[in-house]
DNA sequence: CTGGATCCTCAACGATACTG
DNA sequence: CAGTATCGTTGAGGATCCAG
């Protein structure tokens, strides 16, 4: 009665973090930690504005990070991490060290 | 003049841990140092033995595993983390930890 | 400025069968 | 036992245009 079914919970963090981009956006999210959307199309140049409100919205909807939208002309969103997605620090911080190398 | 360009490695990690299973295949590796291909099998059953064999193809390739193959009938091989391979401990384990929630 | 809607492509992945 | 070969599917992601 050994627990030797997998225990792996690495793939539902996987689902989450898996996005081309999020990792990098929490990255920037860890160093800048408010953002407006066109700050971090800067921080993340290579990352299209398309696939940056994409992956934004499925970090929010996982609740990984928070969106504060201003009602003025012209629109101005600020972007933050949640305390679920502060805690992937470890993850994301780690993965910047080694691909150092 | 500041190093403003974003200075990111994350997306060089990413491209080498984001296959599908690679980053549980290094999670079992991590816990089971030395196994066999069928022992693999057992350790990640939602994984097919296609995608098994083309993941540690690639991590392989990526240089964070070993393979070692015994001349023998039936065949026998032995999986193991490089050094290189052993330094993503740090990320493996945090997404273990943060996926349990 | 901050998105959404559409269309399209390609590579990742699954299922299945075969092999030394 | 430890893979490879082949075929088919799907959905992530790119390009472009539209909108409040």
């Amino acid at each position: 009665m050994t627990n030797q079914t997998s225990q792996c919970s690495i793939e539902k963090t996987l689902k989450q973090i898996s996005g081309k981009w999020k990792s990098v956006i929490i990255y920037m999210l860890l160093k800048h930690p408010v953002c407006r959307f066109s700050e971090l199309q800067r921080f993340i140049p290579d990352c299209s504005r398309r696939m940056l409100a994409l992956q934004l919205k499925e970090l929010e909807q996982d609740g990984l990070i928070t969106k504060k939208v201003y009602p003025v002309t012209p629109p101005k969103t600020e972007y933050s991490l949640t305390e679920r997605g502060k805690d992937l620090r470890t993850v994301v911080e780690g993965m910047q060290e080694w691909g150092k190398h």
